[in-house]
DNA sequence: CAGTGGTCTAGACCACTGC
DNA sequence: CAGTGGTCTAGACCACTGT
């Protein structure tokens, strides 16, 4: 018979208004915190918890499922609950875009990725022609059709980021732009070549937790959100020529940007 | 004895091999998604749920903690079950740290939020000298010690924003900075007049589900995440001059950026 | 007061994991 | 196989809301 390990989990406080679930998930959380259970621990199990308490397994269930909802930890079938670990985190600077970037062979994806140490990987690649949403519409300035590139970026197996690029069809169809691989550069390299020279972008920022379809493509954890990211490239006559939708994990990323004072 | 809207909630797949709590979940899912219960509606209570699919109670319960968990819904005791209401969304765009808008009187969230017909209010200020964190020690190159302001942003009376800012000690003690209310401008205002001409701010963007005492100070609902926002302020000079440290309802704020395509 | 959600019990059977 | 978490039942009592 398996003992918890002493000290690290106290008792219940009987006179306390407080949920006795909560003062399990309150107490597993400091441990948690006080690194008594480090990243990739297996917590003690529901049985464990269930006799060092005295209560029943729903109320142990309830406490995880609080620590669940908070990404601290992470469940897995037949093993047992573990203290979640963090993933690497890809950070992206606000020159990811600059014109010197392009100049390469390779994605910003796999070229960054690859300086950091990890396995990128690109799957799922889609491309379509479609009409678009009334909100891709409105930020393309209206076009009937667009022609939609849709992927999936994974680093080192873990899906973190699913893309779709939106362009107006009169614009790509027939181009590089529609072929799997656009070549050396990316998209905006083949834009500026067709005589869309970029002038900025913007970039619209929300976050939030995933829909169950985005739990799916990006095996995401309970309690982690999702980062929303909407950019839209400009040229230097103004028209918006690329809209570019995103959502990412919001555990695999840190966003940076310069912002001037001026 | 209050009957289903019918035709809103069809019937359990017993062969499917979706567990049933789920089956639930979707089916309530999709008719908010569907808008069949439109924001601020009432679900049917549970009570109903469980004499509809004719399960347990603890099923349904389970059912409605999925889509809490999902941020679709929010509970209120002994009212009911609710589609969360979306909130006013506070957009912060890239140029609001630009000169010509510290030009004014009032702090940029007070002139914003009234410009957006909301109603502003900032609390719980408080200031303080303190040793800084690792982390915020680092960023402002190591100062021992360090002027601390918190505070809290409303808008109508629900709390969207708690910030802090840190600044090296010597250079904001006794000055207008270490008051309550740093004069028109703001903080960045007073710093210039300090001699300190702003170049730039660096912003850092993480996305995660709150801890404990950010879900009491926000007054979170349960799925809804935090955006966690630092900021750098760095004068002409290269110096980090002040560190703000943001943590917002990710439900009331959309971030815009501008990038260069150079 | 009746109706609502919040907490908790004491079982049961299942599916997945590792030995 | 034993141990783990996943699902589900059928109750119980409580606290909060509105009338």
């Amino acid at each position: 018979m398996p003992v918890l390990p002493s000290g690290v989990l106290g008792a219940l406080d009987p006179t306390s208004d407080r949920a006795v679930f909560r003062q399990i998930a309150d107490q597993l959380r400091e441990a948690i915190d006080k690194g008594k259970f480090a990243e990739g621990d297996k917590l003690p199990s529901e049985t464990e918890l269930v006799e060092h308490y005295g209560v029943s397994r729903m109320t142990v269930r309830n406490s995880l499922s609080v620590l669940q909802g908070e990404g601290l930890v992470v469940s897995e079938h037949g093993k047992g609950v573990f203290v979640r670990p963090r993933p690497p985190v890809r950070r992206l600077a606000s020159d990811r875009f600059a014109r010197r970037h392009r100049e390469q062979g390779k994605s910003a994806f796999i070229v960054e990725a690859d300086a950091a140490g990890s396995h990128p990987t690109v799957d799922s690649l889609e491309i379509k022609e479609e009409r678009p949403s009334q909100d891709i519409a409105t930020r393309l300035g209206g076009p009937r059709r667009v022609l939609a590139r849709r992927r999936r970026y994974l680093l080192d197996g873990r899906p973190v980021e699913f893309a779709t690029s939106y362009l107006p069809l009169d614009l790509a169809r027939g181009t590089p732009i529609a072929e799997p691989n656009p070549g050396p550069g990316g998209i905006y390299a083949r834009l500026e070549e067709l005589g869309h020279r970029l002038d900025h972008f913007e970039e619209e920022i929300r976050a939030r937790m995933p829909a169950p379809s985005e739990v799916k493509t990006l095996q995401l954890a309970s309690g982690v959100p999702v980062i929303h990211l909407v950019r839209t490239a400009f040229d230097t006559e103004g028209r918006a020529v690329e809209v570019c939708d995103t959502v990412m994990a919001a555990d695999a990323y840190v966003l940076a940007y310069q912002l001037p004072a001026t």
